[in-house]
RNA sequence: GCCCCCGUAGCUCAGGGGAGAGAGCAGUGGCCUCCGGAGCCAUGCGCGCAGGUUCGAAUCCUGCCGGGGGCACCA
């Protein structure tokens, strides 16, 4: 029986109790009745906590709620006992067969298994990196890159219609700065004021020139031109390879300049205009954003005539919700806060729910650091870490783990010299391992010729104290998936997995899966390896969303 | 000045109202006759402070203290 299962025949007892007269509710109350997990096995394998909130509308001693209760759910032949604990807990253990039944329901679902609906008929759109094209994607950036990717699976995993988006900031003067950086670069001479210094742009130049040789005889305005877009195009390419070899791929890669283009940012303008919330002052064309809760009104034209960046920025929201996105979702760094407002304030000027059809993520910085010391970053310097660095030094599997298994909203320090390290405090491996662990044991059950599959299952056999702990574990994972969509934090789902390794090593340790030398095979060793192939599946499920690889060997 | 985030074990951090608050690391001591020791077991009086809401608060609210980040007709 499932935790869902549970709490349904949990919320049907307490409908039978008001059926039969012994307890009363106001008319239209909802009973919400849940399970969980208590932390102390001593209190059974689930626990309810609903007697408890029904006590006040009922006007009933929770323990007189829970006696009932208990009473009722003994009834099902899945539950072996439920008695009421504490200020009124009703603590559930299940039927060893009704547990072990969760096995045979994971490998029969597979991949599927962990998928959800919580999140259906949502068309979401989540926005994330959107990293200039005038430089390699950096540390800041990859920790979305991780986090945004795993994000936009969990919420596929929960029935959401995600589009992965990735807007180019491909217009505006700092598009100039940095052709006139390369073409600097490609005559020897220093970046521009506010240009871009990074040894990528002397490759770059250097790429051009190697392309285009009568590059640099061009008048001077032409040159400009060429290495700046050659430029862009080459960055971008980079960009979308490094993302690539990350796993991270993107449905939508939005050029600024095409928003302009198209005439999106025109018609975003009637929109407002229509609805009242542009004015002109002072020359300039401003959103009246202090009437949505932010500090200030906006510009959008600028008072010689050129439009602000928030002016894209206005626009392109205005396009996600025309092309059909009915949440957005920004995921900014901690430096951008002070966006956050100002955008919720454009949903609005656009009619808009800012509760309903825009959600803005602000992640926390993340820091490196190598043998103690902080990896110092700096633009100037042109010493950025990018995200090709971070694999380099430590791999996909490693770089991206580690940036998805905290909240997003603290500060995160990578500490590189941990990362390499192949041991239990590098969390990644300690899951893999319990991974790969189990597809060995699976390997050597065929080899031996036991053909598990068509074998009689039979669930009561998995009846020991570790058993009972991991499917218990395993059968967790819908909701964890269905919490992380939610509440857009796949590290819940990292952390699970954490448990899960923990769960299967402790069963492991003490259960032994496959017949020793000659003995035969039996019951026993045939229900061990349902539970093996079922935590199999879920290592894989949960990897598969967070981009990490579930390997057969390590 | 205003705004956002964070204060949990020696260290790095989990804990979206529930029962003596957890994990990893570091330290100490155990566990290999065959399925992967990258494993398992034992050992731990810590929720910044003060109020409030609640049957119940690390969790929600208010104020303070301490740390990080941010305020643009830049992009």
């Amino acid at each position: 029986m499932t935790p869902d299962a549970l709490a349904a025949l949990v919320s049907a007892s307490v409908t039978d109790l008001i059926q039969a007269n012994k307890l009363c509710l106001p008319e239209g109350y909802l009973v919400n009745a849940s399970v969980e997990r208590p932390k102390n096995r001593e209190h059974g394998d689930y626990a309810t906590n609903v007697a408890m909130t029904l006590a006040k509308p009922a006007h009933t001693p929770p323990r007189v709620i829970g006696e009932l209760l208990a009473a009722e759910l003994e009834k099902s032949p899945a539950v072996a006992s439920a008695v009421v604990a504490g200020p009124g807990f009703v603590n559930i253990t299940l039927e060893a067969a009704s547990q072990g039944e969760v096995a045979s329901r994971i490998v029969a679902q597979g991949d599927h298994y962990g998928q959800g609906t919580s999140q259906r008929g949502r068309w979401i759109n989540i926005e994330f990196i959107s990293a200039n094209p005038t430089g390699p994607i950096h540390l800041g950036h990859t920790r979305w890159a991780a986090v945004g990717d795993s994000i936009a699976r969990v919420l596929r995993a929960q029935g959401a219609d995600v589009t992965r988006e990735f807007y180019i900031n491909d217009r505006g003067v700092q598009m100039d700065r940095f052709g006139e950086s390369i073409m600097n670069a490609a005559h020897g001479r220093p970046a521009p004021e506010g240009g871009y210094h990074g040894s990528y742009v002397k490759d770059l130049a250097a790429e051009i020139v190697a392309n285009d040789r009568g590059v640099t005889d061009l008048p001077i305005d032409e040159q400009l031109v060429m290495f700046r877009e050659l430029g862009y195009r080459l960055m971008l390419e980079a960009q979308q390879e490094s993302l690539t070899r990350f796993g991270t791929e993107f449905d939508v890669w939005y050029s600024e300049r095409t928003l302009h283009e198209s005439g999106a940012v025109d018609r975003a303008f009637e929109q407002l205009r229509g609805q009242g919330h542009l004015y002109e002052a002072g020359g300039a064309i401003w959103l009246r954003t202090s009437d949505f809760d932010d500090d200030k009104d906006r510009v959008l034209v600028k008072a010689d005539g050129d439009l602000t960046y928030f002016a894209s920025d206005t626009a392109y929201y205005v396009d996600k919700r025309a092309r059909g996105a009915d949440r957005c979702i920004y995921l900014l760094g901690a430096d951008h806060h002070g966006y956050v407002n100002r955008l919720r304030a454009v949903a609005a000027c656009a009619g808009d729910d800012p509760d309903a059809n825009i959600e803005v993520l602000i992640g926390q910085l993340v820091k490196m650091v190598k043998g103690g010391e902080e990896v110092r970053m700096s633009k100037r310097a042109g010493n950025v870490i990018t995200i090709d660095d971070l694999v380099d030094e430590v791999g996909v599997d490693a770089a991206r783990y580690s940036l998805i298994r905290y909240p997003v909203d603290s500060p995160l320090v990578l500490d590189v010299d941990l990362l390499l390290r192949r041991s239990n405090d590098n969390p990644v491996y300690y899951v893999q391992y319990a991974s790969a662990r189990i597809a060995s044991v699976l390997r050597n059950a065929a080899e031996l010729g036991i053909d598990w599959r068509t074998a009689a299952f039979d669930p009561a056999l998995l009846d020991h104290e570790r058993e009972s702990d991991l499917l218990g574990v395993l059968g967790e994972f819908p909701r964890i998936v269905a919490s992380a969509a939610e509440l857009r934090e796949p590290h819940r789902v990292a952390r699970y997995l954490e448990t899960l390794a923990t769960a299967y090593h402790r069963f492991y340790d003490v259960c032994r899966v496959l017949p020793m030398g000659e003995e035969p095979v039996d019951g026993r060793h045939v229900a061990r390896l349902w539970l093996c192939a079922a935590s199999r599946q879920v290592f894989v499920n949960g990897l598969g969303l967070l981009g990490v690889s579930a390997p057969e060997r390590m």
